[in-house]
DNA sequence: GTCTATACGAAGATAGAC
DNA sequence: GTCTATCTTCGTATAGAC
């Protein structure tokens, strides 16, 4: 309790390059919030946050580690607690998220690169976000499914794995619909969405 | 019907031209099959097509331009005829579409990056592709929903344009996540959708 | 471990010769 | 119209100072 004792000689010089790493993850955000997804290179992230590009490439590896980081990082800063309670639907979860995301500039066009590099090959580090992330997503939302299910909120008739797979699809693409043409109906599919879900009994 | 006339001396030097651009084209889009959306640089198909790289962006202005002329001239080919029959369902003529776009290796890649492209600013050509197909694919789709509602296979309670932009969001979407992940339930989910959307006497 | 300096090859764009 | 030559910028890799 009295004096800290230094962390030892063989891992102590750890703690200075992971608060490094995190003060150059938040400058990074802001960079990209401010320039957009696609014009952030390596340099000019470095530039702005006054390192050279070399630097950048030691802790992050390479730039799309870095792009992952910071989506990872921007979600996680944005997002509320997780949403505890087990009645809310699918839908609504999605809608919630959806608000976080766009609150934060550019983090919808960097989850969509992201997405679509991750379908290419040779890019390990986006392929693993966007299966991992998908994965889980589809997880999450199944679980709730069967619990909404059981509250009769959701039709029993339906399989909670395609509901999520389903729910998660229209999300993300009604959310790039939305960006390219604000006019089309985003809130109403999703809304319709959520009612066909609800069964024949929805008000 | 005897002999054909030739062009106008004024405009006839285009033949020429545009009988080149074609035959580019036509090579580009192997190129893209083989060697993926990616890595497929300007100079990686001037290399396999037998010109350097500064003759396609004489043809087609940008990388980018190339691209989407790539992907509408690969839909084109691909494309069976529209299908006629207005009783076929929104979810159906998606699920041909990606039936057919799944058969052109590097199709559905390509597009993702398109879209992707469109969301960031600076990318005029693939913002006005994705922009331009979204509202195309909403009005064609909720034409043949209120054609299903008046046949009796679309529940008539819903927003048909609501049910453009959903069946389309869902199908994008669930198609990315097959590519990911082929065991993700994709059909499933589509299946599910229709079913929704039919009404309470689907069978 | 942390970071700078530097070099390399490849990329898209463009000016101007032919 | 077509293409060579060149410009700038990019991501990555390495060597070595601290």
């Amino acid at each position: 309790m009295a004096s800290e004792r230094p962390p030892s000689p063989t891992r102590g010089s750890y703690a200075k390059g992971v608060a490094r790493r995190q003060e150059i993850l938040d400058r990074a955000i802001e960079v990209f919030a401010q320039r957009g997804a696609d014009k952030t290179s390596l340099r000019a992230i470095a530039s702005e946050v006054g390192v050279t590009h070399a630097a950048l490439a030691h802790y992050f590896g390479s730039l799309e580690e870095l792009l992952v980081a910071v989506y990872r990082e921007s979600e996680r800063k944005g997002g509320r607690r997780p949403v505890a309670d087990p009645d809310v639907t699918p839908v609504e979860i999605m809608r919630i998220s959806a608000r976080e995301n766009r609150e934060v500039a550019g983090l919808v066009q960097l989850y969509s690169m992201l997405v679509a590099s991750a379908l290419e090959e040779g890019h390990p580090a986006a392929r693993e976000f966007a299966t991992d992330r998908f994965a889980q997503q589809r997880e999450k939302l199944a679980t709730r499914v069967r619990s909404n299910q059981r509250a009769g909120l959701i039709r029993a008739d339906v399989d909670a794995d395609a509901v999520a797979a389903l729910v998660i699809a229209a999300s993300d693409g009604l959310q790039t619909q939305w960006l390219l043409d604000p006019d089309a109906p985003q809130d109403a599919a999703l809304t319709l969405l959520e009612d066909l879900l609800a069964g024949p009994q929805h008000s």
